[in-house]
DNA sequence: GGAAATCCTTGATCCGGATCAAGATTCTGG
DNA sequence: CCAGAATCTTGATCCGGATCAAGGATTTCC
C-alpha cells in the first residue's frame, strides 16, 4: 500500500476520501544523493516534503560551524518550519545524509487544501502543537547541564536516531563536541 | 477602554463583535502577591490566562535547582502550555514576581468557543504558530556558546524583559549564574 | 574490491564558567 | 520610614568540557 496514504491516515488521522484526495498533490519527487542539499539558507521554503526513503539533517551555520538542531528520516515529514509558515528565507540548511527519495507539495497548494478540506486544517493544528510540545522537551533536554543525562534523555526518547546518524551530528544536535559524546556514551 | 478587549481586536485581529462575545467568557479574576503560586507542578491547567497587570515567571525543577523557561508580563497571555493542550499534570509552575492581577477562562469553555469561532480558532492556530516561531529562536540563543552573546541576543529581542524581570531568574533562563550574567552585563 | 575519504576513539592540555564567599545595594512590607 | 530580606557585585579558586593531536576503524563509491 502507498506509504504516504497510510501516513495520512495512521499518523494524521485523515479519513480514507480525504487521504485518497490529497495524495494527488503530493507530487514533484525528488532523489537526493548523500551531500546533496534539500534547501539552502536563504532560499524561501516553498514544498512541505514527505521522506519516502532516506535520512537528513537540519542545521544553520554559526561561525563557520554548523549547529544542528534537527533530523528528518523514512516514513516523516520535513521542511524548514519558520520559512515555509512565515514564507520568508530559510535560516536553515536541509542536506541528505544518504540516498533519500521525497514527494512535496507546494506552499501555495498546501495552504489552499487547508481551506477545503476541514479535516486537514485540524490535523495541521495538530502538527504544529505537536512540534511546539516536542520544542518544549527539546528545550529541557537543552538546559540539562551534564552532558551524560543529555545523552540519556535523547537515548531514551529516541534511541533509533543512534542506529540512523553518524555521531558526529548527533554530538552537535546535543551540544557537545564528538570527542565528548563519544567518552561518554559507553 | 478594556485592555482585553483591546488585546483580541490588536493582537489577535478578531472582528469587534466577536471581540466583545467573548469577553464575557474571560471571568474567575485571581489575584497574586509576590511567591503566590498561579499554576503548580502536578496540577492540570484548567486555565488560560490574560494578565491585566504584573510580572510572573514560568519554571521547572531539577534537582533542587529551579531552572526558569519563562516569563509572563502585563498585558499578554499566561498558561502551562503542555498541560493544557494535553491535559494533562503540568511540570511547570507559574509564579508571581509582585501583584498581578489576571483574568482566565476555563479550557472546556475555550475549547467549546473555538467550534463556534472561527475567527478565534484561526487565531488560536496563530499563537500556536508563534510560540513554535518563538522557542526555535529561544533555541538558537540556548545553543549558542557564549554567555555574552545570549545575553546580547536576548537584549536585543526583548529588552524590556530586563526592567521587568530580577537579573537572578534572567540568569537562569540564559543558563547561566547570576555572576556570570552580571560580570558580562556592562 | 580496494583506495580514499570520513568518522570514531583515546590521550594530554587548557580555559571559561561554576562555585564559594563576603560585602554592598536595593527592595519589600509592616 | 525603617528593619530585614532579597538581590547584585566582585574576588578567588576549581573543574569539566573544549581543543588539539594522532591512530584506528568504517564507510563510500568508482
Amino acid at each position: 500500500m502507498n506509504p504516504l496514504y497510510r501516513y495520512f491516515q495512521e499518523q494524521l488521522h485523515l479519513p480514507a476520501e480525504e487521504a485518497a484526495a490529497l495524495l494527488r498533490f503530493w507530487q514533484k519527487p525528488r532523489s537526493l544523493r548523500r551531500g546533496d542539499f534539500l534547501t539552502r539558507k536563504g532560499q524561501v521554503e516553498q514544498h512541505l516534503y514527505y521522506i519516502q526513503e532516506g535520512t537528513l539533517i537540519i542545521f544553520y551555520d554559526i561561525e563557520e560551524n554548523e549547529q544542528v538542531v534537527g533530523f528528518g528520516y523514512t516514513d516523516t515529514m520535513i521542511l524548514s518550519v519558520p520559512s515555509f509558515i512565515r514564507n520568508r528565507p530559510s535560516d536553515y540548511y536541509l542536506q541528505a545524509l544518504g540516498p533519500t527519495e521525497l514527494l512535496g507539495i507546494t506552499r501555495t497548494d498546501f495552504y489552499r487544501l487547508l481551506e477545503h478540506y476541514p479535516r486537514l486544517e485540524s490535523a495541521w493544528r495538530r502538527m504544529v502543537e505537536e512540534a511546539l510540545l516536542g520544542r518544549i522537551e527539546r528545550e529541557i533536554d537543552l538546559l540539562t547541564v551534564s552532558p551524560r543525562e543529555r545523552i540519556q534523555r535523547l537515548l531514551n526518547r529516541s534511541p533509533h536516531i543512534f542506529q540512523l546518524i553518524p555521531n558526529k551530528y548527533i554530538a552537535s544536535y546535543l551540544r557537545m563536541t564528538p570527542e565528548t559524546l563519544s567518552r561518554n556514551m559507553r
